[in-house]
RNA sequence: CGGGGCUUAGCGCAGUCUGGUAGCGCAUCUGCUUUGGGAGCAGAGGGUCGCAAGUUCAAAUCUUGCAGCCCCGACCA
């Protein structure tokens, strides 16, 4: 019986290293492609490792932080409603021509030939996939509302890759498509999604500024971007600083009350928001001098509602409850996962490293034992390495034989919000020094507390 | 897609103009001394100089071609 609890529950999942064993390639000096800040940290940390333009490999400690992302993501879609499922990564030409982007879409479309002369292409988003796989399997009114997610890779062949996996020709993306009878419903579920992005960016602690997009190539009538403000992002944005004051939706929010989420929609769209190209400079003047904030930003996310325009070329439709076959209103919600590690970075670094915050740090707590081989640090480590890792945390345990001024580093560097100083000096009077990141704020404590201090 | 630049050891660079046995710092390995903010000394290993062709007794260096990468501008999760 033991051992069959034992496959439904899992003890909590941590994934504590000791550094010796680890792999963690740091840089000491800037590569000297890399020129912003999340770019340089990615690399001097060991996250990445360019492997061609635009195409990165994800060491372990770069992985570790887009999973704690996705984690999040999924969290979140899940509890919209959305549901996940896995589509691949190489399409079928086939496919796009008949919603006419195969032609449409241009050089930015990787497009591949099988060993058959077949035409293939490396998706850069699913719309046809999920459209095609929607229209073979559901037929009735009754099955909606719907919307399938999947956090896969994606292609384009951008012409100019730049700023590290920012702004990378692969990269990850959550993907939603929702499919409703009518345009209130499609509705409903864009405000499903709009709630749900809000939620995931305040996780991952970010202000992320929904503004009112273009539709642009994907085409249709309601579109928003995410935006999450930090100096070097690409887009220029303007905004009145109420939105900034909005609340985000609470974890208990009914995602089924089209009322409940009108109004976090309303709430947050009403304060002037816009991105250079939707910028209108009447109604920004006539915000208050004070309340005007003009910046920079990068986009994490997009939202469209766009109708029909993939269910009726390419027939998806479902018999409605008058009998009558109708065509389905869609939308589509991404999420650049990748993208929003180096995002991260730019919104939250000094010029030491990395500082993470709490809910997607590649590991919550750096241990650093800064005297291998003295008995007394090398048990206290040991007894606060297993003490934290027991409690859930995922504990970096830096045991390398080397000097104190290299361990800090090492650990400003990869941004752990927590360190934990077990030396001879402190050790002498029984304490071991907790600092935080962030703050730089240091405390000297006894090891219970100190165990106390990060679980609490 | 226009304009500029780069390619020499894991990272950062010198050497190229003026051809003559490939060097520096960091990192790595060994030993000793060190040990609370990237230590010191001594020693060691590691490079088809992006690729190809040419000129030459001799090419990292000169010539030609190709490739990869980066930056600046117009487009995008």
């Amino acid at each position: 019986m033991v051992s069959l609890f034992g496959c439904f529950l899992s003890p909590p999942e941590t994934y504590s290293m000791r550094l010796s064993r680890y792999f963690l390639p740091i840089l000491r000096d800037n590569p000297k492609e890399a020129e912003i800040v999340s770019h340089r940290l990615m690399l001097r940390a060991g996250m990445v490792r360019q492997e061609a333009a635009g195409i990165y490999a994800w060491l372990p400690m770069g992985l570790r932080v887009l999973d704690k992302i996705n984690r999040i993501i999924r969290e979140e879609q899940n509890r919209s409603g959305a549901v996940e499922l896995l589509m691949p990564t190489i399409q079928s030409a086939d496919l796009w021509r008949e919603s006419g982007r195969y032609e449409a879409y241009g050089k930015e479309m990787l497009r591949i030939t099988d060993r058959h002369d077949r035409e293939m292409l490396f998706g850069p988003t699913n719309e046809e996939m999920i459209t095609e796989i929607f229209r073979a399997s559901v037929k009735s009114y009754k099955d909606l509302p719907l919307n399938l997610y999947h956090i896969q890779w994606k292609f384009r062949d951008e012409v100019r890759p730049r700023f590290g996996v920012m702004r990378g020709r692969e990269f990850l993306m959550k993907d939603a498509y929702s499919f409703d009878l009518d345009q209130a419903g499609a509705v409903h579920s864009y405000n499903r999604m709009f709630a749900a992005y809000l939620r995931t960016f305040a996780r991952l602690g970010l202000t992320a500024i929904p503004m009112r997009a273009d539709t642009g190539p994907i085409g249709g009538d309601l579109s928003h971007e995410f935006i999450i403000l930090a100096s070097t992002g690409e887009s220029e944005v303007f905004a009145d600083k109420a939105v900034l004051e909005q609340t985000t939706p609470p974890v208990d929010i009914d995602f089924d009350s089209a009322e409940a989420l009108d109004k976090v929609f309303k709430a947050w769209t009403t304060p002037y928001a816009a991105t250079s190209e939707m910028h209108d400079e009447k109604a920004f003047a006539a915000i208050p001098a004070e309340r005007q904030v003009s910046a920079r930003g990068i986009e994490v996310g997009h939202i469209f509602y766009f109708g029909t325009k993939y269910s009726e070329p390419m027939k998806a439709t479902v018999t409605g409850p008058d009998g009558r076959e109708t065509q389905v209103h869609m939308g589509s919600y991404g999420i650049g996962s990748s993208r929003l590690v180096a995002a991260l970075i730019e919104a939250s670094h000094d010029e030491a490293g990395i500082v993470w915050p709490d809910s997607v740090a590649p590991f919550n707590v750096s241990l650093l034992n800064l005297k291998i081989g003295d008995a007394a640090t090398d048990e206290t480590s040991a007894t606060l390495y297993k003490a934290l890792t027991a409690r859930g945390l995922d504990v970096l345990y830096d045991d390398r034989d080397e000097r104190p001024g290299t361990k800090f580093a090492t650990a400003d560097l990869i941004g752990s919000p927590w360190q934990v100083l077990v030396g001879p000096k402190s050790l002498a009077e029984g304490k071991v020094e907790v600092k935080r990141r962030k703050t730089g704020e240091r405390t000297l404590c006894s090891v219970e507390d100190a165990v106390l201090m990060l679980t609490a």
